[in-house]
DNA sequence: TAACGTTTTTTCCAACTGGTCAAATTTCTG
DNA sequence: CAGAAATTTGACCAGTTGGAAAAAACGTTA
């Protein structure tokens, strides 16, 4: 199984020179597209990328400001423009990249392996991912309440082929018995809203659960308390 | 059981004259602020709550315009202005006037009733908002992922009471055997967030489920997997 | 060290932002 | 209908926004 090719809308303004090829300098201003990139501009790239997280993930892509990330990154805007021309740019190339990890707990679904630890393990990691990188899942929640705009064609292509594939994983599993005959695909939305939803909704998770509580602590009780609804679900008498 | 009182940090700046009464004309130009609302005033301020229910939801506290609300709401910014003489106080009207009737199916979470209708009703009626009003559930969402500068005071003053108490109601249904000793506040959490994941992440739902089963079609199914889930669990075998 | 490519800074801009204000218009009341 | 009150409009403003241009500073290597 071949990892997802996260591939968004695409990965820049279309390559200079159209069908008819415009004479003259490129007009897209393509300062660093040689490809082979510098010691420096890979760290700084990385640097700008971490800070933006930091903003894009608090304001999200409207709320966010150009000056903001450069002085979250510690550089002057236009020093921060020389490296990502555009505002967008930089906001699909932290969606890409993190997209990428944020669907390995499911890439990693195994049809062999056995239901019960499988499930009980996606479930985890997933946790764990919100625990980990709050800041990635609300980027992505964000995009997602927007409406989508730079990432629907990811949604509806890699994404749904993993998502199809791994249903036919679960679907196998309640053929052979190993599961409760259900809807594999909601099952699967229904992980992905329980645990994103303590990194999603932090503030009011810790709100509700209280200073005592809303620790560090809330993590492992999330876990052991979806595994014990996913397992059995909450009633006493099983049916 | 009183209803909440979904009180806002304050339902507009202090009101006019501080300790020391300030001379003069009040300072914060209250316009409309003699109470008796004219007719017209309550026609515009739906109409204006309505366009920037809409826009608010899609871009964000940050990412909407006071013009893009009042071109929604066919008026010119200045009229919009006189309605509302901030963006924040749209903003914040309608979190409160929200925030009531999304919290009014936990509020009937009654504790005479029986475990297993009330539960199964409670996910179903919070379903049933997702569906009808997606917006308002986006709008919250989007002032959760932001941290909730505008509205911590709510949740951790009536929201956290509100849950707590129900959280309460939960734990004497385990006492009675009645539900499996789990944690109660996060079983309401996921209850939230399974609900609310069809109408905040809409556009990944539908992209999942293609154009056959992403029709409205998709809450029925998804009523019947949450009700399974939440009884039982996905296992066949019930320990 | 000279020349060259890379990186950074300074200056600038046009469009947009939230919001004000006074004047003009409409609506309501007697 | 007159007059007052409520409503709407047009002009305006200071600050911010994403981004462009060019020049300056820096680093590297022949």
């Amino acid at each position: 199984m071949p990892p997802i090719k996260v591939k968004m809308l695409d990965s820049g303004s279309a390559p200079e020179g159209g069908e008819i090829a415009s004479v003259g300098a490129p007009k897209g201003r393509a300062k660093l597209r040689g490809k082979p990139l510098t010691r420096i501009q890979r760290e700084k790239q990385d640097v700008i990328l971490e800070a933006a997280l930091d903003v894009f993930s608090e304001k999200g892509f409207l709320g966010a400001t150009i000056d903001q990330i450069a002085e979250a990154a510690g550089m002057s805007k236009p020093n921060l423009l020389y490296y990502f021309p555009r505002k967008e740019e930089i906001y699909k190339r932290l969606m890409t990249s993190m997209l990428d990890i944020w669907l390995a707990p499911l890439r990693e679904l195994d049809s062999v392996g056995d239901p019960v630890p499988e499930l009980r393990s996606y479930i985890r990691r997933k946790l764990e991912m919100s625990r980990d990188f709050p800041r990635q899942s609300r980027l992505f929640a964000g995009e997602m309440l927007q409406g989508g705009p730079r990432i629907v064609d990811v949604l509806e292509g890699d994404l749904k082929a993993l998502v199809d594939e791994k249903a036919k994983v679960l679907e196998r599993w309640m053929d052979e018995g190993k599961l409760r005959r259900t809807d594999p695909y909601h099952l699967i939305f229904s992980i992905w809203a329980t645990t994103q939803h303590y990194a999603d909704f932090d503030v009011q998770v810790r709100a509700v659960l209280g200073r005592d509580r809303g620790g560090e602590g809330r993590f492992e009780d999330a876990a052991r308390f979806l595994e014990t609804l996913f397992m059995h679900g909450v009633l006493t008498k099983p049916s």
